[in-house]
DNA sequence: TTTGACCTGTGAGTAGGTCACAGGTTTTAG
DNA sequence: CTAAAACCTGTGACCTACTCACAGGTCAAA
């Protein structure tokens, strides 16, 4: 398979091929005829393997290490599970953040259904965000 | 003031007060004898604004954008309303998003629990990740 | 006067691709 | 047979919103 065939196999872009080639994800043989990588089924399935990790939340060096240890034989998936646990911690946290943010938004959405526009006066730029009150527990400075 | 003072009244980092001033955030004057910036009342509530605008999720083009058109005497609030419903509708499907991927690796998880580790035979990298169902409905093909 | 804290601009780094470019190859249509 | 379209190659820039490093200039206190 070449470039465009394997992207299209899997969905993806080809620079993606490309660039997970670069990455080391993948390693294709080369032809030695035209300079062209050549791509078998094994680099099919290592690409949709990476693309079904990288949903579940694995980075692309995370994706790497689980494949290499997979070429050594050894069972990538107590790392996998290791990594996974941290990762569904994050989405957690992400979680978090996002909903204390909508929070914050429909808050401020709120707060300017009663408030005029106003011109810039040279003292305010927009009322609506500049009396936004922000006031939360903590780390309002950086720790 | 110079920019570390700016930076510690405004509670941000020198050098996010030095790419805003690149970025045409912030708009210093010169000191002619030692070619150091001078930054005043109204540089430190245009930072002030920009944080504030930030962490409502506006982006740094978007802040810009408000606070050009406040400069030209032109009330900034409507797009700032306007921008402002549509970064909520990005947060709200963001959140979605991830609610429905934590969904899935709860669910990968427990279906983990069973599943053994396996050692990689050239067919499977790692079942737990492979034999992972992600079916979602529709955009699994970007369109 | 020396030391340390500050200033300057520039450039690189972060994650994970995506896109552009210039030039070589292969395929397809006429 | 040939010309154009479609593909290939590697390299490097671009995206966000900063942050950090570096080399060299400036300034305040001791």
């Amino acid at each position: 398979m070449k470039v465009k065939e394997l992207a299209t196999s899997a969905g993806v872009n080809p620079d993606t091929v490309r660039f997970y080639t670069r990455e080391g994800l993948l390693k294709p043989t080369r032809n030695p005829d035209n300079n062209y990588q050549h791509y078998d089924a094994e680099d099919l399935r290592r690409l949709r393997f990476a693309r079904k990790a990288r949903q579940l939340g694995f980075s692309l060096p995370e994706v790497r290490e689980i494949l290499d240890q997979a070429d050594d034989h050894h069972s990538p998936c107590p790392m996998v599970r290791d990594v996974f646990q941290q990762r569904l911690a994050e989405v957690e946290r992400e979680i978090d953040e996002l909903l204390q943010l909508r929070k914050r938004m429909k808050t401020a959405l709120a707060a300017w259904q009663d408030m005029p526009d106003g011109t810039p006066d040279g003292h305010t730029i927009c009322q609506l965000i500049e009396h936004w009150d922000d006031s939360k527990p903590g780390k309002q400075v950086e720790e």
